[in-house]
DNA sequence: ACTTAATTTAGCGATTTTGCTAATTAGCGG
DNA sequence: CCGCTAATTAGCAAAATCGCTAAATTAAGT
C-alpha cells in the first residue's frame, strides 16, 4: 500500500534507518545501538518500515539481518515526481501557455 | 524543514491535493469542492502544505490561489532517491563484492 | 455600515502515533 | 532442560493528527 510507505517515511528516525540501511544490511542490535531510543521503540520503527515493505528482515540464527528494499523507494521518489510534471489536462486557471 | 515535507507527504488526501495541483493552479474551493471531506478540513490540509511550503497561496480579491511548489517536492524525491543509492562506505556485513 | 461569499481559526472528541518499562518469544550452548 | 542473548510483543500514558461544527476573518458589493 502506497500509503504506509509514505507514512512510514515520516518519521525521522525511520528515515535515518534507512540511510543507514542504505550502507548495506545490518543487525536489528546494531541498528538500535546507533540510536538514544529504547530497543523496543526501534523495534517498532523497523516494524513499521517492514510493514510498509521498505525493509526486510531475514533471521540469521540468533539475530535478525535487515535490508533495505529499493525497490519500494523507488516507486515512492517515482511517484513524488510524477507529481511534479505539468500535465495541462483542464486548467480553470490557466492564463496563458508561455 | 525535511520533516515537515515528509510529514506533508504522509496524508493522501494531501497527495491528492498536491495531484490535483500538478495541473494548474487552483481555488481553495474549488480544491474543497473535489474531495468529500469538509470545508474547514480541507483548509487545514492546505495550511499543512503551506507550512512545509509544498504550495503557496495567493490571495486574489476574495479568494485564494494555490500553487504547488515543485521544487521542494523535487528535493523530497531527490531525499529519497539519495537513500537508494549504495555508499560502500563501512559494511559490517558484507559477504562479497558481486 | 450591512450583507454576502470565500476562507481560516477555535475548540472538541475520537483515533493514531510515539516512546517508555516490563514481560515474552526464539534460538543457541552447556 | 537451563540460562543467556537478541529481538519482539504487551500495555500504558503523553502527544499529535483528523475531521467535524461553530465562530471569526477578509474582501467585495450595495
Amino acid at each position: 500500500m502506497q500509503n504506509a510507505v509514505f507514512k512510514a517515511l515520516s518519521h525521522p528516525a525511520r528515515r535515518q534507518i534507512l540511510s543507514l540501511l542504505r550502507k548495506g544490511p545490518r543487525l536489528a542490535g546494531d541498528l538500535a545501538a546507533e540510536f538514544d531510543t529504547s530497543w523496543p521503540t526501534m523495534s517498532r520503527h523497523l516494524a513499521v518500515l517492514k510493514e510498509a515493505e521498505l525493509v526486510t528482515a531475514e533471521r540469521q540464527g540468533n539475530q535478525i539481518i535487515y535490508r533495505i528494499n529499493t525497490s519500494v523507494l523507488e516507486d515512492a521518489a517515482t511517484a513524488l515526481l510524477g507529481l511534479i510534471g505539468r500535465d495541462d489536462g483542464d486548467d480553470p486557471l490557466k492564463e496563458a501557455a508561455e
